[in-house]
This record gives C-alpha cells, structure tokens and sequence, in this order.
DNA sequence: ATCAAGTCTGAAACTTGTTCTAGATTACCG
DNA sequence: CGGTAATCTAGAACAAGTTTCAGACTTGAT
C-alpha cells in the first residue's frame, strides 16, 4: 500500500462531497500552506504574481508535488476561490442581509460579497481570470465554486424550495455578476457601475413573483 | 521622415473612428495575413492553438513584426474578434429580427449570433477566452468591442433613442451573454441552457415599459 | 539618385507554466 | 522490525509567449 495516501492524482479536489482519499495530516498541512501561499501571492500582484515556483518554494514544497495537489495553476487559483468563497459564505451566514425583497436581499448580499473583493482587489483578480479561463479540465472545480455561488444567493432570497422560472434568474445574476466583476477588474467598469448592473439584474426575481403588484 | 508611415507602436488598432495614423498598403496586407492566419489557426485547435511563432510563420511576417501590429496574443484575438464583429454586424443588419416585442428581438438576435458562434467553436473560444483574460493593457480594444455589441443589440430593439433604464438592461444583457458563452465553451451549460439565459435576461427589457400591462 | 529615419527580418535569449527523472523519504502491511 | 509501493524533493528539460538585436529593406524628402 502507498504511503500518505493518495492524493487526488489529477482530478477533483477534496472539495465538498466528492469522495476524494483521505489526506494524511501533513498532506492536509501542505495543502493549506499552498493555498495559503497561493492566496498571499495572489493579494500581491494579482494573477501574474502567482508564480508557480514561487509558490513552490513559499509553501515549502517540490514544484512536482504542486503540481501533484493542482494540476495547473488554474486549478490553483480556482481552488483558492472555493476556500475563499466558502470563508465567505460562512462570515454572510453570520448576519443575513436585511431587505425588504428577495432581489433587494440578493442585491445586498452580493455588494457586500464585492466589497470584500474590493478590500483585497489583486486577490480578486487572480481568482476571477482563473474562473473565466478555465478549460474544461477545471469543469467539475469550477462548478463547485458556481454551486456555492447560487448556494449563496439562494441563501439571500430566502427561499426553501425556488421555482424553475427563480432559478434561471439566479443563473442569470450569477452570469451578471462574473461578468460586471470582470469588467471591473480590467478597469473599464466603476464600483458605482458594477452596483448599478447587480441592482439592475436583481430587478429581474421581481419577474418571478406574481404579476399583480409588480413595481 | 518614416517609411511606411508608422504603425500603432503599442497602443490601438485602426479599430473605428480612434484616429491612427494611416497604413501603407502593404502594411494593411501584413495586418490582414496576420488577422486571416490567426482567424485560421483559432479556428481549429482555438486559444491554444493560436501560437505566435504559428501565426507569425503562417502570415510571413517575422515574429517581431507581428509583435510591432500586436501587442500580445491576447491583443491579436481582441483585434480578431473586432473583425469578425464587425462582419457580423453587417450580416445581422440585413435581415433585421422580425420579433414582436424589443425582448424578443434581441434574444432573437442573440440567438442568431450564438448559432454563427456554433458553427466555428474552436474560434468562438479563442475570442471569448482572450476578451476575458485581457486585462487593463488591452482595454481600450475590449472597450471597442463591448461598444460594438451594445450597438448591436441596440439596433435589434430598434430604439433610436434608449433611456438610461434601458441601456443599464442592455449592459446586464451583455454580461449575461460573455458569460453565459463562456460556460457553454468550457463545457458547463448546453446550448439549450444558454437560449434559456438568454432568453431570461431579455425579460429585463420588458421592465422598461410601462408598468400597464406588463405580462 | 541619395539620404535619414523608421520598418521588417531572422535568430537568439529570456520568462514562466508544465513535464520528467533519479534518488531520498514516508506510510503501512505483515 | 523489514519490505515495498507510493510520495516527496531537487533540478533539468521542454514549450510557448515575449523581448531584444544587428543588419537588410522601404519610404518620402531633398
């Protein structure tokens, strides 16, 4: 038998559910320490800052096992977003958003969520360019992390059991939102801007309810 | 005094109306190659298969030269999408949407777009993936690009003159769009889900009507 | 026709992501 | 404890984007 366990070898990461080996502590530890090094690095310079064999050498490890734990540096940066994201998700849990309606909720949730990226802006923008420039190899990470997203927004309408027509507005504020951060990060988007386009999209969960009284 | 006048040295393309200085004929031969081979080569293989040593090589132009035309690689598929926008858009305004309603044309529209996208997937990802990846260096041709889809959407409501409402549904429109392709690209929605969020985001147009009669 | 300035070419060099290898370590089974 | 299979390490090697440079070529002006 192998010794501390297998990692996974080129697929998914411990993540949530996935069944994935059980890492032994100092596989566990050297994970954390290269997500942590990933997320220091990235809150420096952004993507480009997120050298591999910087974060190599800051987490103690051999660029081959990096690469063993992530098999890219997308990988990386994506699965610093789920630890980001569920840190998140955690912290919103704490105190729900307090507005009168579903989208006003969403609207608050997700500002908040953006001020938190806007504390730590080249953090931002190493997860967000990874998101979007994944390949399919990064498919199953990557909707782990888009699960959470609506997890999250789902949390902030305050619905047990959403309708098929509620749903499909959320994929949409979730698209919205990747989006407008994007345009945000590259600078050709204001923060006032991004605020609009998220209140903007929010409108559309008032579609979902019934049409008397809208507005 | 120079020869064959000087071309944009490290800022924009001839792009539109941003005033650049004139090219020679043979240097509007050279960007063209550059423009077809890269076009080409995205066309199979898409992002990763547009390789500069390649595209350099294919539109026999040194690898400096084409350097000289585009910044980066991220700038040439920014300037390659521009083009294939732009005979798009020529495209699309000859038939004009024949929906009832501005939604209904739009997604129409959209639709029409994403099936000329269909046709050509591996060019399709090459253009999405370097206009999200770009960052703040390429943003005035991002910038360029995102004027021209807003144009056309614009042109498929038929609206000669939107309200502020309007144009903020406009934007979430196109954020709904990029990011909706990109999950199609990557392999995490299917066509049918993307006409779905295309067609969702559209209903945002209705709530820039009057509130009479809305549904 | 000649000249000066800017352009193009070909090739090498550099950077950073990724892969590969040989040998040292570690975990677990018997 | 000893064996052994998997893991980890250090470092070389490879790939593709980007930069650099010397020299050949064009262009427009005199």
């Amino acid at each position: 038998m192998p010794a501390e366990a297998k990692v996974p070898s080129s697929t998914a990461r411990p993540a949530v559910q996935p069944a994935s080996p059980p890492l032994t502590e100092r596989q566990e530890a050297r994970r954390r320490r290269i997500l942590h090094a990933s997320a220091q690095l990235a809150g420096r310079g952004g993507f480009d800052a997120v050298q591999m064999r910087e974060v190599a050498e800051s987490s103690q490890v051999a660029l081959g096992t990096l690469y063993r734990y992530f098999p890219s540096k997308v990988h990386l940066l994506v699965a610093t977003m789920q630890d980001q994201l569920e840190h998140l998700h955690r912290t919103l849990g704490k105190k729900p958003p307090a507005g009168e309606t579903a989208a006003e909720r969403v609207a608050e949730t997700l500002m908040r969520a953006f001020r938190a990226l806007q504390r730590e802006p080249h953090l931002a923008d190493a997860m967000v360019r990874a998101l979007t420039f994944a390949d399919r190899s990064v498919s199953p990470e990557v909707d782990q992390v888009s699960r959470q997203t609506t997890a999250i927004i789902l949390d902030a309408m305050g619905l047990e059991d959403p309708t098929p027509e509620q749903l499909a507005a959320v994929r949409v504020i979730e698209h919205t939102w990747h989006s407008a951060l994007i345009t945000w990060l590259s600078g050709r988007a204001s923060i006032a801007q991004v605020k609009i386009d998220i209140e903007t999209v929010c409108r559309l969960i008032d579609l979902t309810r019934p049409a008397v009284g809208r507005d």
